[in-house]
DNA sequence: AATCCTGCCTAGCGGGAGTT
DNA sequence: AACTCCCGCTAGGCAGGATT
């Protein structure tokens, strides 16, 4: 419901059809424009982009599927026409695309909670749930403290490698795509890893579970890696540790010194 | 009619890396 | 050294619907 935003910011229904007019013009046939050469065009059509107009003329046009995010140029992202950018898309009804969401959801973050999905996806808890029921028959579900979760019924459980370490970037979906956290970061340790203003840094993770932030610094010759574990780690996790640090060195094709 | 609840919106925030 | 950018957070205001 973008109404009393567009009444807020002075826009009207004709103005946003001339943006989305102008948008497809300059970008029909495959061509890639930044935020500032999209405010541009709507400023050379004496549409001001002043405040937030200018980001709600890009919000509203991607929100109804005209354009999207394309690749970065140097350190701008682009926008591109949906259409072009990812073509023959299959159509399908609401509560099938609720359903499709929820099962590609489901399938590869499950266990999750409906909550989790809501929280995810950004849908209403109405449409989620509508989504999560049309599918529930294919998932397995198992009830904890009262939280339902959801997952495939074909997870098979981890060979126990123990102890096994990943480092992971900050944003990585092992934790943005739940609302509740809880059960890979131990609350007391929340604020060392997203300590506020929404922020995420890059997470050591150990056997399942956040067990300290790191961060990398790329110098002439080589990488270094500063790590910042919540605790001691014992010998053979500090084995783990210094292997999932060599892949990254690996992984970049240079030298890698722990600090 | 008053109140609660919910969803939606905005403002302000924020750490680190890149840029000027 | 100061600015800018970014994938979201919270708090608080507001509107509209539900409940009493």
């Amino acid at each position: 419901n973008s109404a009393p935003r567009q009444r807020s910011l002075e826009l009207d229904e004709a103005t946003f059809q001339q943006s989305k007019r102008l948008f497809f013009e300059a970008l029909q046939g495959d061509k890639q424009l930044t935020r500032r050469e999209m405010f541009a065009l709507l400023n050379q059509a004496n549409i001001s982009t002043a405040g937030q107009r200018g980001y709600y003329l890009l919000w509203r046009n991607a929100q109804e599927g005209s354009i999207c995010f394309g690749p970065m140029r140097d350190k701008q992202q682009t926008f591109v026409l949906l259409d072009e950018w990812a073509p023959n898309a299959k159509r399908m009804e609401r509560d099938q695309a609720l359903a499709e969401l929820a099962n590609r959801y489901f399938s590869s973050r499950g266990p999750a909670t409906l909550q989790d999905f809501v929280w995810w996806s950004g849908l209403k808890v109405a449409d989620a749930r509508a989504g999560l029921e049309a599918i529930a028959s294919q998932l397995r579900s198992k009830k904890i403290d009262d939280q339902t979760y959801w997952m495939p019924p074909d997870r098979e459980s981890l060979p126990s490698i123990s102890p096994q370490a990943h480092l992971l970037p900050g944003f990585d979906e092992y934790l943005l795509a739940y609302k509740d956290r809880s059960a890979m970061l131990e609350t007391q340790h929340s604020q060392i890893i997203s300590p506020g203003g929404g922020m995420f840094r890059s997470t050591i993770v150990l056997n399942g579970r956040v067990f300290g932030a790191w961060r990398r610094v790329i110098k002439k010759g080589g990488v270094s890696i500063a790590l910042q574990p919540f605790g001691t780690p014992d010998e053979a996790e500090n084995r783990a540790l210094f292997k999932a640090a060599s892949d990254y060195g690996e992984f970049l094709g240079m030298p890698v010194s722990l600090s």
